[in-house]
RNA sequence: GCAGGGGUGGCGGAGCCUGGUCAAACGCGACAGACUCAAGAUCUGUUGGCUUAGGCCUGCGAGAGUUCAAAUCUCUCCCCCUGCACCA
């Protein structure tokens, strides 16, 4: 059967048994989500290794006897969709040469993805398809999506309570900009998707007259060694005022600081007018002179800069510049303020004479300033002002708080990767947002309890906690609404939308009810409904009463909070971790009382294709779907899991695709064929079945803490072998074979449910596990402690020991053997062997030794055995086969090796070897014989 | 800068936490052989160097140390990747 068709035919059966579809039982719960999509593109495989990851689990604990619940919704909160579909409504070129080919979408159908509805309408629907044909064990009852007015009541109640403990909070921040569009801008609102990086400049305030010159500085405490000041003579400056202060600084800045702060524009300054003239250092009170430069640039900062020639490389370029001009005499002063080990009193002129930087528009000036910055922030230290001797990093912002409250300086945000343009075209500024609401994560207090709640959670992979750690330390507000969007309106200022980030924190346990509040009008969802469904507060009948919803709906959706929550298990790509994972915590920790804390947090690495990170510029983006039609449901699933460690980036290439579906393949034929088998046993038997029933009692600690990596290449690609092992060892029982593929089916059921659903079907019924309608749903199987067989482990060690040792002979001695005497040693070797391993030392080994008749006998030989032994003494395994069992055991083989090796295979012991052999024999040693060809 | 993750055979990638069975799992690639008219697929073997008896030597970013013994522990250094927010 074609794996499609295969893939169709079993999640059709799901579907029409529900086995996916849990209710409240009596059996124990297990409940796992994973970060749902925002439908802006179609998935790639990449979003399916998170999806999957949660599946194999979802699947595993299914089998572990758990009523387990995976639900899935859509995250379509915020503004990237409306971005893309205000693109697509203006025919935006670049826009629809992704639809088309990237996403593979045809052009006419792009046109009509015009809205953000129709958008979200389409990718979800794309999207869940993709899920469905995953094959992935999610009860689609519980979908809904985050502009569900359902939902929009949830969040109102969830930022309700935010608000009555307190960890809402307003104040003024600043965002990237578009002064055109009035909005703030992301990094999909800009041309070529830049993320615009903002940072704060201290503006210092030189007074000039009844003016005051503004100068933009990232390096405050350099104040004490300004020498001059510079601006542009190419630049126009114009005079502002604000807050009844007047100010010059460059006609671009003018227009950037409008959005930050109250100012009216007024009139031009030339710069003949400044150039020359002397201002007033505000810390020192020093008169220092205005002075021209081309290096300052007028969009970024003010326009005007303060010169420190002692530490800016490009304010002492400048000055040496002056030489020759009418400026001259101001060109050679410095005054030190940082104190640098390395470096004299001079370190920007030392460090440009050193790199060789000819001039102020030399690009190794640019290298020579971000040298010197680093190490004088570094290591440097303050040698003059009010915080001589200490860190210049940590004078640095002492100094501009001091200047803050004595007035001396404004501060000035600026996007410093710069210039960002919006995709309108306009060039992006920095506004200062007034009344912007936050979350409060910066609290001491909100903290230290999720602190509390991050020692109880199991994390997976276990050395991401760190990463937890750090983020909840460095959280602080956090910006949560934005004027635009789809989404929640923000319950205390409708006009603004609850940002992506804040609205998805603890929709998991709106799963749980989802179902049951289609049923109710959206508009009964009042804040005290859901105080009562998600935190037992008042009761049903009240609640039922007062807004006119059915009683027995309201005690039924509680159970199911009640039933599932808390969350067992939680699932999403690493990246996460700094932002969503953490805010899931906060957020229960603030809402929920402590038994609703969530349990467990699994995260994953990405997926490259062909070992490169997928990009829409790569253009190697491997949508999913894609995928499945290409190399089928089990194949993909497979590859994304299995491919890496947890935590690890997996590769996806298609040589692997095709080994995994050819190993797949040599498992469907043993299945068709293991009826066709014989009886008959042979010595490999055992060891086959102590090799199932290992696997089966080391898969299910890998299971459990998701080592699926290792359950791929233990369970699939060693099963492989070992059956290949088996078959040609001469292998040919069929219940042993069965017995080992019954048990095979189910350990991979998990991870290629399809196909194991058809071999489970294939095998009829079952002989040695129990057997059930759909493998998916049947039951974990347990291992026979008896049938792991150590000797039988042994013994095929050994047979491939000896195996491996003739082939070595035969190599190197280039001979073609016509007959193989193999020597199994005597058994007070075994004797000695069981000693050193239970001694370790020569001495020891030897005196035991000499209490034996036989030993006794012979010291020099048996000298000769222990100081083998003990040289290799770490090597030496804890049993042994006896003399007897190692000769059975290759006697066993014989005809495997004979054949092998086309030769005569004689099995004696070492005492049985005559002339010319026994030289060679006696040199034999447990589990190595000794090996004679000729 | 801060935080996190890495540097292992031609490549991907285990192992390193719990030092010795590590010339290093597993896979890919390459080479040789079988099959085939041939190619592909498949199967068998080889794939650091030396070696006519299962052995020896060199090796896991660089250097130093601990130890009988280090890819594995400690220290120093070099290099690479990711994140640093209001954005899903």
């Amino acid at each position: 059967m074609e794996p499609h068709e295969l893939e169709d035919k079993w999640q059709k059966k799901w579907a029409d048994a529900r086995i996916f579809e849990p209710d409240v039982s009596e059996i124990r719960k297990f409940f796992l989500t994973a970060a749902f999509p925002y439908p802006n593109s179609p998935q790639h495989i990449g979003h399916a290794r998170t999806y999957t990851t949660t599946d194999v689990y979802a699947r595993f604990m299914r089998m572990k006897g758990y009523n387990v619940l995976f639900p899935m919704g859509f995250h379509v909160t915020g503004t990237p969709v409306l971005a893309m579909a205000k693109r697509i409504a203006e025919g935006d070129k670049e826009i629809y040469e992704i639809f088309k080919n990237i996403y593979n979408i045809p052009e006419h159908m792009v046109s009509q993805l015009n809205t953000p509805e129709k958008l979200v309408d389409y990718f979800s629907k794309e999207i869940e398809l993709g899920m469905k044909e995953m094959g992935f064990s999610i009860d689609w009852r519980r979908k809904f999506y985050t502009y569900d007015k359902m939902f929009n009541k949830f969040i109102d109640w969830q930022f309700i309570k935010l608000n009555e403990k307190g960890y809402l909070k307003q104040g003024s921040h600043p965002v990237p900009w578009c002064p055109k569009d009035n909005n703030a801008v992301g990094s999909h609102d800009t041309q070529g998707d830049v993320d615009p990086n903002i940072d704060e400049y201290v503006l210092i305030k030189f007074k000039f007259g009844n003016y005051n010159l503004l100068t933009a500085t990232f390096r405050p405490e350099t104040i004490y060694g300004v020498t001059n000041l510079w601006v542009n003579p190419s630049v126009n400056y114009v005079r502002i005022e604000s807050n009844g202060e007047s100010y010059i600084v460059s006609s671009d800045a003018a227009e950037k600081l409008k959005h930050q702060m109250k100012l009216e524009l007024k009139e031009q300054v030339r710069t003949v007018e400044l150039i020359g003239k002397n201002c007033t250092n505000p810390m020192t009170g020093e008169e220092i002179p205005i002075l021209p430069a081309d290096f300052v640039d007028p969009r970024n900062g003010s326009g005007v800069v303060m010169s420190v020639p002692a530490h800016a490389p490009y304010d002492f370029l400048a000055l040496r510049d002056l030489k020759g001009t009418s400026f001259e005499n101001y060109s050679d002063r410095a005054v030190q303020v940082i104190e640098l080990a390395g470096y004299g009193k001079y370190p920007a002129k030392e460090i440009s004479e050193k790199l060789g930087v000819a001039d102020q528009k030399d690009p190794k000036a640019k290298q020579a300033t971000e040298e010197l910055y680093r190490a004088e922030a570094h290591e440097g230290r303050m040698i003059t002002g009010k915080y001589r001797g200490e860190k210049a990093l940590t004078a640095k912002e002492k100094i501009k708080q001091d200047m803050l409250a004595e007035g001396k300086v404004l501060l000035m945000y600026d996007i410093i990767n710069g210039p960002v343009y919006c995709r309108c075209g306009t060039m992006c500024v920095v506004k200062k947002v007034e009344g912007q609401w936050f979350i409060n994560y910066g609290d001491e207090g909100w903290k230290e309890q999720v602190k509390e709640c991050l020692k109880q959670v199991s994390i997976i992979p276990k050395k991401t906690i760190v990463e937890y750690e750090y983020t909840i330390d460095w959280l602080k507000e956090k910006a949560c609404v934005r004027a635009s969007g789809l989404g929640t309106p923000f319950p205390f200022d409708r006009t603004q939308i609850i940002e992506s980030l804040s609205d998805s924190t603890i929709y998991m346990a709106f799963y749980t009810i989802s179902p049951y509040l289609k049923e109710i009008d959206a508009e009964k969802l009042y804040p005290e409904v859901f105080d009562y469904l998600m935190l037992g507060k008042g009761n049903a009948k009240e609640v039922s009463t007062k807004f006119s919803i059915d009683e027995q709906l309201l005690n039924k959706m509680r159970e199911e909070l009640l039933y599932w929550y808390p969350l067992d298990s939680r699932h999403s790509a690493g990246d996460l971790i700094h932002n969503h994972l953490t805010f899931f915590l906060f957020n229960h920790v603030a809402i929920f009382p402590r038994e609703l804390w969530p349990k467990q947090i699994v995260t994953n690495g990405f997926v490259l294709m062909e070992g490169k990170k997928m990009s829409k510029s790569m253009g190697n983006i491997l949508p999913l779907r894609e995928a499945i039609r290409k190399y089928g449901t089990d194949v993909v699933r497979f590859s994304v899991v299995s491919g890496a460690d947890l935590s690890q980036d997996a590769d996806f290439n298609s040589t692997m695709a095709e080994g995994i579906a050819s190993r797949m393949n040599s498992i469907e034929m043993l299945v068709k064929r293991c009826n066709e088998f014989p009886l008959e046993s042979n010595t490999v038997d055992n060891w086959l079945l102590s090799a199932i029933h290992k696997k089966v009692k080391f898969s299910e600690e890998h299971y459990k803490n998701l080592e699926l990596r290792d359950i791929a290449q233990d369970e699939f690609y060693g099963a492989i072998n070992e059956l290949k092992w088996y078959l040609r060892r001469g292998g040919k029982n069929r219940k042993v074979l069965r017995e080992y593929l019954e048990y095979l089916i189910l350990l991979l059921s998990p991870f290629i449910p399809h196909f194991s659903e058809e071999m489970w079907e294939k095998l009829g019924k079952k002989e040695f596990v129990k057997d059930s309608e759909f493998v998916s749903i049947a039951e974990w199987p347990k291992h026979d402690e008896m049938k792991i067989d150590t000797s039988a482990d042994l013994s095929e060690q050994l047979i491939l020991n000896t195996r491996e040792d003739i082939d070595n002979i035969v190599r190197i001695t280039k001979m073609t053997p016509r007959v193989i005497y193999i020597y199994c040693a005597s058994d007070w070797k075994r004797k000695l062997y069981s000693l050193a391993y239970k001694e370790k030392k020569f001495d020891v080994v030897m005196k035991e030794a000499m209490k034996d008749d036989r030993m006794r006998g012979t010291p020099k030989e048996a000298q000769r055995v222990i100081e083998q032994l003990i040289k290799n003494v770490n090597y030496l395994s804890p049993t042994v086969l006896s003399s007897r069992q190692e000769k059975e055991a290759l006697e066993g083989a014989k005809n495997f090796l004979s054949s092998e090796l086309n030769a005569d295979v004689f099995i004696l012991s070492e005492d049985e070897a005559q002339d010319a052999h026994s030289k060679k024999a006696r040199q034999a040693m447990p589990m190595k014989p000794s090996i004679f060809i000729g």
